[in-house]
DNA sequence: CCACTAACCTAAGAGCTCTAGGTTTCCTGG
DNA sequence: CCAGGAAACCTAGAGCTCTTAGGTTAGTGG
């Protein structure tokens, strides 16, 4: 309404994950952007390079937001209590923010990250929850890949509504992440068998 | 180059498929469908109904060529080599097939599946394997969520190449599935713990 | 050989991304 | 206080996309 409504790359990107939540990230364009703000879309090319740079900001964004719900979530726990803070950090910042989560998806280069250390730091704080469990290389690395993919999968699953059963999806989780938590800490009784 | 190449919704959608997984699935479109095919993209509306459409058909070949590749790995296998033949099936199938097997994530309503049996049977198989670890409900939709999220989520990472880590994937493969298979054999001993 | 079905076409509207270049607002310093 | 420049915002337009409406032409059964 007003002549300059003050634009800026931030503002922007913030506007971009409420369209993606609100949505769905697919629907993140440029032009349906230029609509919320009341804006024509040749003006948001001056705070973003492209569609590809406007859907990558958001993805960083939301790294940084879910690294900054995990640290306070584990802090001071170990085990399997930390564990399942950790993964329901995620799991809650995706049911609650699912636009901006899908944003996460994206594989994006480290020149991409712009100087947000959001990316780096979720690395860090998946390998300090696994530190817990005592496993050494390469063991750390296979458990690393299985946390994410466990996790990866099950919310990805459940944001598309893929699960057929009724039955509560919460106590699957809670049953899921026990069993994660035993083979974390089994990881060595296991080495070899049939 | 013939006056009429007797294009139909089959050959459309095989078309389709081969596209997807030369250009990945996001460039399955329909003017790049009539480029590939010689055709203007009008006439493709005669065997398609709309984009979301073309991509579902290739949705549901994917599935049941995936289904046709589960069941004759897993034949006369149990146990831990019944598990391993089920999940590289569709681990190979999606490095085949990156195109093809992105499409499988769409999701699509049961009314959608057209004729197809492809989806069904694909669950099916999936309880049939578990069966063998002879869980009850609600262990086996917990065990079969845990089973989807592991290998959908793995194999996901892998193909965005998100794993930066330089070990060898197929290493943390093996040692995945094998977590899963013990997870599953002691899944009553797991009950409840800390 | 004729009629009908289905394959294929042209034409056109509407939405999207993105560039080039112009105008207006706002802040800053002299 | 007001000049100047940076930055916010605009118009215009090219080129791609999906999709519909309606017309033309090729193959097939009677």
């Amino acid at each position: 309404m007003s002549p300059r409504m003050g634009l800026t790359g931030e503002r922007v990107t913030m506007a971009a994950a409420e369209l993606a939540d609100e949505d769905g990230f697919a629907n993140v364009t440029v032009s349906a952007l230029a609509r919320r703000l009341g804006v024509k879309d040749a003006s948001l090319y001056s705070h973003v390079r492209n569609l590809r740079d406007l859907r990558v900001r958001v993805g960083v964004l939301a790294t940084e937001e879910i690294s900054d719900r995990i640290a306070p979530a584990v802090a001071g726990l170990s085990g399997h209590r930390a564990l399942a803070a950790f993964a329901t950090a995620i799991r809650g910042y995706a049911r609650d923010h699912p636009g901006r989560y899908a944003a996460t998806q994206l594989r994006v280069e480290p020149e991409e990250w712009g100087d947000s250390p959001g990316p780096r730091r979720a690395g860090e704080l998946t390998l300090a929850l696994l530190r817990g469990y005592d496993l050494e290389e390469p063991d750390a690395t296979d458990a690393v890949r299985l946390l994410r993919s466990t996790v990866y999968g099950f919310i990805d699953i459940e944001l598309t509504e893929g699960f057929a059963h009724p039955r509560e999806l919460d106590a699957s989780w809670e049953r899921i992440l026990l069993a994660l938590h035993h083979t974390f800490t089994d990881w060595k009784n296991h080495e070899s068998t049939d």
